[in-house]
DNA sequence: CTAGGGTTAG
């Protein structure tokens, strides 16, 4: 054998470090590892890629291992791991790596202060870059005009960049960034007129910016123009069609694309995620030559959004390594089904949480009203940001603890807009209009003023109230404020006049969006429901696919409900298995409520029975007290009975359970049943919150709870109840037996 | 003496 002289070694190693860095870069963490410990020989260079590799996959711990490990660093190493915890957001543990390496040279500096402009410490940032006069060099100057021009702080961007002594392109791009990123394309195209040269980043800047303020004919314009497209500048306008519901578009760029990588197949996966076709998303998924973790993260939130779990769970489990935003997705997916239990065994597998799936979590909680494990975790958080807060303060407020929505909302040290608008969507939700009002107030004491979500936030509560007067007030104020054309507020504002069965209009909103999305047909397809107007909805739901929007699970609901109120009983039944068979969505509870009170109420109730038994997910209180409420109707006292049984065994304190299992029997003439159940309601029921209902008169909400003795015209009420009743009788009404007795 | 670390676009 012979002996491999130094040099062939030399090279082997040198290809191999080569090889790590490019697997790093590419997302492919695994297989660098893999190289690494393959490998006898290793250089200082060799560790220096590893930790970059480890770094730029989120792998932060790993790095930091193999850093403190490694036998001799040079000043490399450590501007790597600065790199590294930059990469990964660690702003003050790249504080840490920097305060105590032995050396600095300009890119230590560059890289600490691009660690401050990207946490936006615009501060801490100048004064480094103020203490290093002598070392600055072009990459740092630019490193600091970007952190300004990104901040929208373009005088103080400019005044750098008028005066550093060398300007390059990044320079020009960097100013650029800074116009085109926050929505100012007029001094934007003024700057890419005057640049001296441009190259690929600019004219992507230009179109990435007209795709943000979803300007996308000049963005198409702009496009068209460039010398020679890259990857990245298909990318932006192919996620700009998508965006705006151009799925078509997307797609046909997709075609043309001659060099496609990762993200370009990512990008389509998401245009196809986004529309909600499943399928198409994931043959991609299954065509593409490589996958990196955005690929598999895209694909499971796909699935969570079609309500399709069990695949996002096989997906998540069949990903070659662990990714948090993956896991995070599925998270989020369980949180959706309120299915906790699963979710948080999801939450336990995750070694390094991050805010996210912390928040993600707490918000499951709150969707769940479990406001006492919400609290407890957010106590738990040692990192908690603005989000934390503010799902607290709508969990509190959701559950109408008004008091302890705003004890989180004044412990909190910086406030956003979102954390005002929950605070007023929750005054508004739980009837506190003054307080509402006094809070709009301070927000523009401090001097914020009111966003998009203020106001889509605001108009439903509106909605879910049915408040009209104060939702046609805040429509007055988006008018005003100049967000009418802002598809999160229109679609709002037709889900509340649809709500109010303002159903003209609400289709006069629809009309004037220009680029409608699948919740506005939502919305104004659940108003129709809603309203009685069946055949009007589904016909809605006809047009939304003609014009080629796809339907998600919300569709469905409104769609189903609307056969449902409409006795359309074989369009529901084909609507239902075109659901999954056509758009792969999963039903769920409300879904299938639809149905078996659909089935029910038309008599064919072992079909309805049939559904519940056969159903893959399990059968909720409402589906159970559908079925006994079409047993009752047709008086099928067996099928009755054990509808009651499963539904008293999961909602044993509910009165009006057994109020129905009771009627049902009254009908049938068998008091001693009668009187059975009424002995067990008064034992079990313990309903804490009396029932409540309100109306709002001359821009005043008046709430009724029941047996309340302190409501002020109660005499006049129950007058009215009793000519009511009346009258109900004369048409042919028959009141049921117990109820009658509890109103007269 | 080519590799490894910093600024601008997906």
């Amino acid at each position: 054998m012979r002996l491999r002289s130094s040099g062939e070694n030399g090279s082997h190693v040198f290809n191999q470090n080569l090889k790590i860095t490019q697997l790093g870069k590419s997302g492919r963490v695994e297989e660098a590892i893999q190289v690494f410990i393959e490998m006898s020989q290793k250089n200082v260079v060799t560790y220096n890629s590893m930790i970059s590799a480890y770094a730029k996959n989120g792998r932060i711990v790993d790095a930091r291992r193999l850093f403190d490990k490694m036998p001799h660093r040079n000043l490399i190493s450590w501007n790597s791991m600065i790199a590294g915890y930059l990469h990964n957001d660690m702003v003050e543990e790249a504080h840490g790596i920097f305060v105590s390496m032995p050396k600095r040279d300009s890119f230590s500096w560059t890289l600490m202060i691009t660690c401050y402009t990207r946490n936006g410490e615009l501060e801490k940032a100048r004064e480094l870059f103020n203490l290093l006069p002598d070392k600055r060099d072009t990459v740092c100057w630019n490193a600091m005009i970007a952190g300004y021009a990104k901040k929208g702080l373009f005088d103080d961007a400019r005044r750098l960049f008028d005066e550093m002594p060398v300007k390059d392109l990044v320079s020009w791009n960097s100013m650029l960034a800074g116009y085109t990123q926050n929505g100012e394309m007029r001094m934007g195209l003024h700057l890419f007129e005057e640049m001296p040269e441009r190259n690929l980043v600019s004219w992507n800047l230009i179109v990435d910016g007209f795709v943000e303020i979803g300007n996308l004919d000049s963005a198409w314009q702009y496009f068209k123009k460039i010398p020679n497209p890259n990857a990245v500048s298909w990318v932006t306008m192919l996620c700009g069609f998508a965006r705006n519901g151009r799925i078509a578009e997307a797609e046909g760029l997709f075609k043309q694309m001659t060099d496609r990588n990762v993200v370009s197949w990512n990008a389509m996966i998401a245009a196809y995620v986004q529309d909600c076709q499943i399928n198409k998303a994931f043959r991609l998924f299954s065509e593409m030559p490589e996958r990196d973790s955005i690929s598999w993260t895209t694909m499971v939130n796909g699935y969570v959004r079609v309500g399709k779990l069990e695949e996002a769970r096989k997906l998540l489990h069949r990903m070659p390594y662990r990714n948090i935003a993956a896991q995070t997705a599925m998270i989020s997916g369980y949180v959706q089904h309120k299915r906790m239990d699963e979710a948080s065994q999801i939450f336990n597998l995750i070694c390094t949480r991050d805010v996210v799936c912390w928040n993600a979590m707490i918000a499951g909680y709150v969707q769940c009203g479990r406001m006492a494990e919400a609290q407890f975790l957010f106590d738990q958080m040692t990192n908690k940001d603005t989000v934390s807060w503010n799902t607290m303060i709508t969990g509190y407020a959701q559950v109408g603890l008004m008091d302890k929505a705003l004890e989180i909302f004044e412990a909190m040290g910086e406030r956003n807009i979102v954390s005002w608008n929950s605070l007023i969507t929750g005054f508004l939700r739980n009837g506190l209009y003054l307080d509402a009002l006094k809070s709009s107030r301070m927000l523009w004491q401090e001097g914020k003023r009111p966003d998009e979500s203020t106001f889509a936030c605001g108009l439903s509560a509106c909605a879910s109230l049915a408040a009209l007067q104060v939702g046609k007030q805040l429509h007055q104020l988006v008018v005003k404020s100049g967000y009418v054309n802002d598809l999160f507020v229109s679609n709002a504002l037709i889900a509340m006049y649809a709500k109010c069965g303002r159903l003209f209009n609400a289709k006069l909103v629809f009309k004037h969006i220009t680029n409608v999305d699948v919740i506005s047909w939502n919305s104004l397809i659940a108003g129709y429901a809603l309203n009685g107007y069946g055949k009007d909805a589904v016909g809605l739901f006809q047009e939304m696919l003609m014009e080629g929007v796809h339907p998600d699970q919300v569709t469905f609901i409104g769609v189903l409900s609307a056969c449902n109120h409409s006795g359309l009983v074989d369009q529901g039944l084909d609507l239902f298995e075109s659901m999954t068979e056509v758009y792969s969505i999963e039903p769920l509870a409300e879904h299938y409520g639809c149905l078996v009170d659909l089935l029910g109420r038309a008599g064919r109730l072992d079909e309805a029975f049939k559904m519940v038994r056969e159903m893959k997910i399990k059968p909720t209180a409402g589906l159970w007290g559908a079925l006994l409420g079409a047993s009752k109707i047709h008086q099928s006292l067996e099928l009755g009975e054990y509808a009651a049984k499963k539904l008293l065994e999961l909602e044993p304190h509910k009165a009006s359970n057994y109020v129905l299992l009771s009627n049902m029997h009254a009908e049938a003439g068998r008091w001693n049943e009668v009187e059975r159940i009424r002995v067990f309601m008064k034992e079990r029921t313990t309903e804490k919150q009396p029932g409540c209902s309100w109306i709002e008169v001359r821009n005043q909400v008046h709430s009724f709870l029941s047996d309340d003795p302190s409501q002020p015209r109660i005499a006049e009420i129950f007058s009215i109840l009793r000519t009511l009743t009346a009258e109900m009788k004369n048409i042919g009404y028959l009141p049921d037996f117990i109820s009658s007795i509890d109103i007269l």
